[in-house]
DNA sequence: AACTTTAATGCAACTTAGTCGCATTAAATG
DNA sequence: CATTTAATGCGACTAAGTTGCATTAAAGTT
């Protein structure tokens, strides 16, 4: 879906802030921080975090938090876990797992421990 | 097994604020915060964090994030997954879910949606 | 039991991801 | 184009968690 169309669906003004951001994240495909994108976005980091809770509002994003109070977000395709590595930090989409609970509605889910790499 | 060897058998030194804080989350069975026993506990706000990190690397806690960065912290009997709910917030063990992931080492997970009474 | 080593504690200062208030600017609607 | 309403930038702020340091208390040793 058009990134324009997208806003427009949600009752969200279509800016060029917010454009950059779903356009950013639908072409990187993994999960970023703040941090990961400062330096490459032309936006206040006030108006990064005010879109990208927005965007999680509406449901255009997904969004969890690493190891250490770090906030990460994606752009939200399928729906689909997450494995944070407690001894080299890195992140893995996992779409191998499906996860469903009677009577929830699950949003996200992250699993932490040990990765292939790390778990000599 | 006993707190005192618990602590020994991590090679941990068995200090007031330790077995407070074990005998405190055994008794409780369930995920807090540090600003959910502030009051209750008889140490220092650093006492406390330098404890619960070190209790998670030797494997006597898990601890995760939930919504908006405060951090739970539980006294590790069997694993099993928390649901956090965006709506009220509430935080529910799930015990009814066994995640394998070949390769790797899984130590916690966390969904997050809506709980049962959210989704009306 | 005193002696020594090493790690734990309290306190205050600090760090830092994320938020907020407010004045300004720019979308949307007609 | 005029009006309304929401988004933005900026700086100040918040608060969870950490760190440095002097002090105290475990644990091991004589
Ligand atoms: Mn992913
Ligand atoms: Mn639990
Ligand atoms: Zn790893
Ligand atoms: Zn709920």
């Amino acid at each position: 879906m058009k990134t324009q169309e997208l806003l427009r669906d949600k009752k969200l003004k279509v800016t060029p802030a917010r454009i950059e951001l779903i356009e950013l994240f639908k072409r990187e495909k993994k999960p970023l921080s703040y941090e990961d994108i400062k330096d490459t976005i032309n936006m206040d980091r006030a108006t990064f975090y005010r879109n990208m809770n927005k965007f999680e509002e509406v449901g255009l994003f997904s969004v969890f938090e690493s190891n250490s109070k770090i906030r990460f977000f994606e752009f939200k395709l399928t729906p689909h876990a997450h494995f944070i590595c407690i001894e080299c930090h890195s992140i893995e989409c996992i779409k191998s797992l499906d996860i469903k609970l009677d009577g929830y509605e699950v949003h996200n889910m992250t699993i932490k421990g040990r990765c292939k790499n790390c778990t000599l």
